[in-house]
DNA sequence: TCGAACATGTAAAAGGTTACATGATTAC
DNA sequence: GTAATCATGTAACCTTTTACATGTTCGA
């Protein structure tokens, strides 16, 4: 699922600039998707180029060209068709756990300043995902995306907590024989 | 944190061949990382050519041309360097959340059809994790690893349980005036 | 014998981020 | 007056995936 596929979702909402488009992903999707500025309005200048998307440019209301895109009906079909056919799979890319994998070889100080910083980094999200989950009335999908992610963070924060002091005492063992004794598929 | 210093850390733990490390990262890494052959060898003969690891060719053994990788001493101080250095951040790109918000504009079956869908995977990965977990003695950080994979897998298919009468029943509601009402930031 | 696992690699393409470049408006 | 927000865009770069290309060995 594509920068384009998300611009279309986002315009499935009412219609707007780049710039709404990006504040519409920073504040709905941070906890499950990004995008930059260097890959949405790329994306919506190819959009209007396919059909998808029509642009009308509202110069002098408030600011000078503002380009107010909308999605086509040729959009809809096409957002519905691409939310329908790609795989709804999840791409994590944690480092945070990368690290504790190789948690042995880190000074404890180093892992320390490491937890500190995920912690906040949790907190953050979490603090922010509690403010918004009963700010207004969600479709049942939204309202779920919310509640993922809340539930998702306060069990990482719970297990960090819990396992604080095991990590700092114990990282520097290092694990016998993973290749041969762990593993699992072979 | 790249497929380079992934490559630092699986050999961290043995020598092995570009295969070797692929297999671990399916292995260990399955829920919160990946990478494919196509960016493994290529960060292998680039990690030799900056002196991070060594390779020996063994020729005949089993297998013809088995390059197997040592970690340098100057490439296991690259390692500690960049688990020090680069943010513990997480990049979750979840195409399933992403659905879900959009998820007014689906027909009620391919609605339901994503929900089996994201159930299975998740029911698969959390089977794969339990049966990990206790299958030798990990380090802490390892431990964790897959003890957060577990509960958020849970956490996850808990919620899915919850809500999937909702979600099938309320899907085709809009939300009023999303970007005034709700963006929290503002 | 046939498919799975072992084993290495390349090239093109896709997809995205970062940094840069610009300038008006609004709130303090 | 000055910092934040509004607003658009480009270009270079980075990383990774996908598809291709090749060949052996082992177990059923």
């Amino acid at each position: 699922m594509s920068v384009k596929t998300l611009c279309l979702g986002a315009l499935s909402f009412e219609d707007g600039t780049g710039y709404d488009i990006k504040k519409l992903f920073e504040a709905a999707f941070s906890h499950f998707h990004s995008a930059s500025y260097g890959s949405i309005y790329p994306a919506l200048r190819q959009l209007e180029a396919d059909g998808l998307v029509s642009c009308r440019v509202e110069p002098g209301e408030r600011h000078p060209d503002r380009k107010l895109f909308s999605l086509t009906e040729a959009g809809r079909a096409a957002l519905i068709e691409d939310l329908t056919r790609l795989p709804a799979a999840e791409a994590i890319r944690s480092d945070f756990l990368v690290l504790l994998f190789f948690a042995h070889l880190l000074p404890t100080e180093a892992l320390a300043a490491k937890l500190d910083e995920i912690e906040r980094y949790y907190r953050q999200e979490l603090d922010y995902l509690e403010g918004i989950a009963d700010a207004c009335e969600h479709t049942a999908g939204i309202a779920y995306t919310i509640e993922q992610g809340i539930r998702v963070y306060r069990s990482k924060l719970q297990l960090l907590t819990e396992r604080r002091a095991a990590l700092l005492a114990d990282h520097r063992k290092l694990p016998k024989e993973w290749s041969a004794a762990c593993s699992p598929s072979d």
